[in-house]
RNA sequence: GGGGAGAUACCCAAGCGGCCAAAGGGGGCAGACUGUAAAUCUGCUGUGUUUUCACUUCACAGGUUCGAAUCCUGUUCUCCCCA
């Protein structure tokens, strides 16, 4: 099926600029397309998935994808984090997260060849002179214009710097230089981007007198509302070490009823039949469709084996099977606790509470549990023999750890 | 450049000398109910192994006071109006 219609089909197309004829384009032979990505951190996380699968999908529809690394822009702040200062990084950091950004889209990505790009705008931001960039690009932007750009007009409001507003100018102009030197026709993105990748296609048009497309996806969020992506933890990262594959497989497990399908169709290469099928049923049926959305979705980031042990390990822990070898583990050195812990410290220990008054409020509440048994005084000592032999702890209903003494 | 308003915990937002670790809402965590779902109800939500006690916190640095998130001075930042 070809790019567009697979997309279509998936409901992965928010807005797209002159939908016919991109649709015939695509169809047509290889388009280079592009996702911009700004490496504010070092490891990508579950926010970015849908444009990375977008890539992907592109690439095995016969496209050639371009990730667009946000070096420049991400040396000046991302205004997008509104409400927390603009962080200036460092151009080591910002270094060190494109070298990790790189990594882990190659594991979606294949990049032998020119087959898929890697590029960082800040090797021809960087150069730009200020002069010469009024004069060739500045002047094909009407303030009047941009003003009247969605993205902008709740900033009117709340305040907008100039450094802000120049990011719709720098991100067009990203598309310019993507067109000029790769031949790069088309943009996708979030649709809170619309705005701005518009206004690279217009550039392209003024400048050089061809015609780029945009296409959006749309913004995935909680049955409430809220953005996909965060846990208790925070974001669900790709990295292995920041996000362990069990837990990245039951993020995707534990997704509501009503967005299984949408993750299925979002999140995972399988074909929308089957995606629809998987998710006929409704009600309890569909945890079926959670494991399949999970085990996809693991597989893809962290390999097969990952995915069948994560699995696994979810399996047991939640048949009440006992306590699987495979689950999160903390291993602490024996010879350290000859007197045994206390249920409070080994909450710290293992990660599941963060001070020790949080531990405290866990038990307090009754959401505690040492092998399946729930435990009601967090003073309670675990004895070095127990501890030797392995503890499973559990906090709540769906977070399991094993703690082990050596 | 001039004038005005403001900065409170994860977010929004009250408080304007003691009863403030700080109302309310959201979010989050836990309990009940369930299907590792949603909705609903309940509890908790700065830190501390002295837990009707102690310590740190209301932009930052000082000051007044027996006592400050609240008053004063300076600094930084944000917004609004005028130029």
């Amino acid at each position: 099926m070809p790019f567009y219609e697979e997309l279509e089909d998936r409901g992965l197309v928010a807005q797209s600029t002159h939908p016919e004829e991109l649709r015939r384009r695509l169809a047509a032979g290889r388009v280079t397309l592009y996702t911009g990505f700004d490496p504010t951190a070092d490891s990508l996380h579950v926010g970015h998935l849908i444009p990375i699968m977008g890539l992907a999908r592109a690439q095995r529809a016969g496209h050639r994808p371009i990730a667009l690394m946000g070096g420049g822009t991400a040396l000046v702040g991302d205004p997008s984090g509104r409400s927390e200062m603009r962080r200036m990084l460092t151009p080591e950091t910002i270094a060190a997260n494109i070298q990790g950004f790189r990594r882990q889209l190659g594991g979606f990505l294949d990049f032998s060849e020119g087959a898929a790009l890697l590029v960082n705008n800040g090797d021809w931001l960087g150069k730009l002179n200020y002069l010469e960039m009024l004069r060739d690009i500045g002047s094909h932007f009407s303030v009047n214009r941009m003003l009247t750009a969605e993205c902008f007009k709740a900033r009117l409001e709340q305040g907008l710097s100039f450094l802000e507003f120049n990011y719709m100018i720098l991100q067009a102009y990203d598309f310019l230089e993507l067109y000029r030197v790769h031949g790069c026709a088309l943009q996708l993105g979030g649709d809170d981007q619309w705005s701005n990748m518009l206004a690279g296609t217009e550039l392209i048009r003024r400048v050089a007198g061809a015609d780029a497309f945009v296409l959006t996806y749309p913004l995935l969020t909680t049955s409430d509302g809220r953005k996909m992506g965060k846990t208790e933890k925070g974001a669900v990262w790709l990295d292995a070490n920041k996000t362990s594959p069990y837990e990245y497989y039951q993020y995707w497990r534990n997704v509501p009823d009503d967005r299984v399908r949408v993750c299925l169709a979002s999140f995972t290469f399988l074909l929308m039949d089957e995606v629809r099928r998987l998710t006929a049923q409704a009600g309890e049926e569909l945890n079926a469709a959670k494991e399949v959305l999970a085990y996809e979705a693991t597989m893809l980031l962290h390999g097969a084996a990952a995915a069948t042990a994560a699995r696994t390990a979810a399996r047991a822990a939640f048949s009440g099977a006992g306590a699987a070898a495979t689950l999160p583990a903390t291993e602490i050195a024996a010879a350290s606790y000859p007197e045994g812990l206390s249920l409070i410290e080994l909450l710290c220990l293992s990660g599941l509470a963060p001070s020790n008054r949080e531990a405290r409020r866990l038990v307090a509440g009754g959401g505690i549990y040492i092998n399946g048994e729930r435990v009601e005084n967090g003073e309670a000592v675990v004895s070095p023999e127990k501890l030797r032999a392995g503890i499973e702890l559990r906090k709540g209903k769906k977070v399991h750890h094993r703690l082990i003494a050596r």
